[in-house]
DNA sequence: TCTAATTTTCGGAGATTGCAGAAATGATTG
DNA sequence: CAATCATTTCTGCAATCTCCGAAAATTAGA
């Protein structure tokens, strides 16, 4: 597949935003690569396109599989597998923002809570066992807060974005907007 | 200064959480002492407190002041710097975000800009362009939509991160709560 | 200015991660 | 059931990252 300037520079950019965030460049590349990719792509095409390794393609396939973020399809007449992103930009953000809760938060909100625990018999201070409960009571309101919003249908999602700061007209007491 | 179990569990788990988040790991364990600490600290309390090596603790702060989630104070009678954390869990997470877009995301953000430009005349199919361009949108759109929650007045965010998606029911034409 | 205290920078050892190529495994067709 | 094609796992080297200890630089006080 021909890259343009500008394509070369989508995946280059795509892929350093990645490692900034914890996540391998090729792997971001290729996800890049195959989210504005008009047609499902073999990792033999990924490969010839990114001049990756295939043993490297394949790797990051499959994260990106785990994260839910490429799918498999097949095409009639072709052995190979062919690769396809999601394609639309609010679902790829649901995506990566629930893998990573599901993941990442989800597990440390649990190890800090069983600290919260301990911290009550094990001699830990007055003043570091309320610091504790605070971290953790906030996490945990983003938690919920996220759980709740997530599940609210899609329209009303695009609603609350659109809205932005205005929202807070609508609140009870009259907020500040 | 002596360390709890609880303590000790919790300054790992937020190491490990940082490293999941593209954070060394001791660059995280030093917040997170610094966190939950009541007074507070020099860089050779904290040297001795996590066992790392003086100079990392120098490089570490550093970077978290550079953050602004670590500050340093002066004490009387005392040459060396004490250092202190944000105590607030809210305004950490505040800070940190601001922190993220500031450095990471909006300097994507201008990239995929020029990009999208580029596109238009360096020979990019219609189609890749149309992807660019939604991309672009929608990254700009959560943006916008933080840069405008960010400065509501924190009584205001605390309001709807507590309402969550109760939120639904003040919207305009009713949402589905 | 000189000295002592403190912080920062530098260089490199050790560990981890990234990635190509080889080998092995699995699938499909004749 | 071979033969071919496709994918995954394995192996090892290279690059990067982490973090220590030593040396240099900075700062405060005499």
């Amino acid at each position: 597949m021909h890259l343009t300037p500008a394509m070369q520079g989508f995946i280059l950019h795509w892929g350093e935003m990645g490692t900034k965030w914890g996540v391998n460049r090729s792997v971001a590349q290729i996800h890049a690569l195959l989210h504005i990719a008009p047609e499902p792509m073999t990792a033999d095409d990924i490969c010839e396109t990114l001049s990756l390794a295939r043993s490297n393609v394949s790797t990051a396939i499959k994260e990106l599989q785990g994260w839910k973020l490429v799918k498999a399809t097949r095409q009639l007449g072709d052995r190979r597998d062919h690769f396809t992103a999601i394609q639309d930009m609010f679902d790829l953000v649901n995506t990566v923002v629930d893998g990573r809760r599901e993941r990442e938060y989800a597990p440390t909100l649990a190890a800090l809570h069983d600290v919260a625990q301990e911290a009550k018999t094990d001699g830990t201070s007055q003043h570091v066992q309320t610091r504790l409960n605070e971290t953790l009571q906030t996490m945990q309101q983003f938690d919920d807060w996220y759980a709740e919003i997530a599940r609210l249908p899609r329209g009303t999602q695009m609603t609350l974005l659109k809205l932005g700061a205005k929202i807070a007209r609508f609140l009870p007491k009259g907020g500040s907007g």
